[in-house]
DNA sequence: AAATATACATACAATAATGCATGATAAGCA
DNA sequence: TGCTTATCATGCATTATTGTATGTATATTT
């Protein structure tokens, strides 16, 4: 309505970005107006101009507010290395598909990344920042698969970078076709047996 | 111009569909105008509307034409089983694979629905048909794994379902990063090995 | 307390895309 | 040969959306 304080500013902005997180997992974000936006959080179009200059650096927020599980993942593996490398390896995994499955605002994420969101040029930072994170958790995890075979835990002839390509996929597609069909299947718990297959076949 | 022959009517609906495969995989489907698809194509709009009603019509259209790996896969299965039903299951998947990899009209549509495509309410039709036959499939190769099962050739702890939605979701995944990073690792190549070890974890 | 800056709402102009209506020309047919 | 109809092009009206400009009331500062 009028000028409140800051806090209030800053509480609009979240409303905001609630709405926008809500909406866009909803309808998609092309097919989403900012009006559409300003309406589900309760304000009017000035608002959110306001805050973002425009919708591109609205969704830069939603992805900033966010830390990903890719992120998270890299964290982690950095932190406290398990003592058993391909445990360590399937622990991590198994919290990515985790994540996503408990926490509804990361679940509302990648469901806008993988399913609401055309990938055009002008997302293109989005697009390349997100690929930077993988490309980074891709040679972080490859690099623990090298470990791996140099301690005699995989056999020499696997290929670490297949390895990991193939493990990324599996969680990834899984990650896809859970979102796709919502309650298809038990994403926690199957996901964690195919990783499982999946780790069981490295070792054959 | 003006009037042309039937076949040369037939031929400016081709040409409408080649563009619109192009800039829809190219620039995304919503961003995509119809102007740009008539522009693409060398016509004007006039002829796209007269050959299909709206763009959800010429999407559709799209999706008619190619005959997707997954249908493919399935009449496959359907007509010649393998003597040994896990290297069938695993034959068909590689198959899978291939044809994205190596059909450039293929490739497009999966770019398109994976990555240039919002799912919303609107495409509902394309998407549930979509994901019926994906689910049909996922029934005909979980029965393959169950006959793998009462074969002996899969231990009886396997869940036939589990290992189907891992497998697909394992295809789905590779298929969408390769996608996405185009380049960034031989999807045939790798995806067979990722499958092969994939198969072997069933087996432990 | 006055001045200023902030946080929005409101109004406006510009653009772009859609769908349709109309027009033109030749093909198909009786 | 003349009529009808298919195949497109062109023009128009409508609508949706964006970005910005302006207004307004209040917090904040001095």
């Amino acid at each position: 309505m009028v000028r409140r304080t800051k806090e209030d500013a800053l509480a609009t902005r979240s409303q905001l970005l609630d709405a926008a997180e809500r909406v866009f997992s909803e309808r998609g974000v092309t097919h989403t107006s900012m009006a559409q936006v300003a309406e589900a959080a309760g304000v009017t179009r000035g608002a959110i101009y306001h805050h973002f200059s425009n919708k591109m650096a609205l969704i830069e927020s939603l992805m900033e507010r966010v830390r990903l599980p890719i992120d998270e993942m890299r964290e982690q593996i950095a932190q406290q290395p398990e003592f058993d490398t391909l445990v360590e390896i399937q622990e991590r995994t198994n919290e990515f598909l985790n994540r996503v499955a408990t926490d509804p605002r990361v679940q509302a994420l990648a469901n806008i990344l993988m399913h609401k969101c055309e990938y055009i040029d002008e997302v293109n930072p989005i697009k390349l920042r997100h690929l930077s994170g993988r490309n980074d958790c891709i040679c972080d995890v490859e690099a623990l698969f090298e470990k791996a075979i140099n301690e005699g835990q995989l056999p020499p002839q696997v290929s670490p970078r297949i390895a990991v390509i193939g493990l990324f996929g599996l969680v990834d597609g899984l990650i896809y076709n859970w979102l796709m069909d919502d309650g298809y299947f038990p994403l926690v718990e199957y996901g964690e047996a195919a990783i499982n297959t999946y780790m069981n076949g490295l070792k054959a």
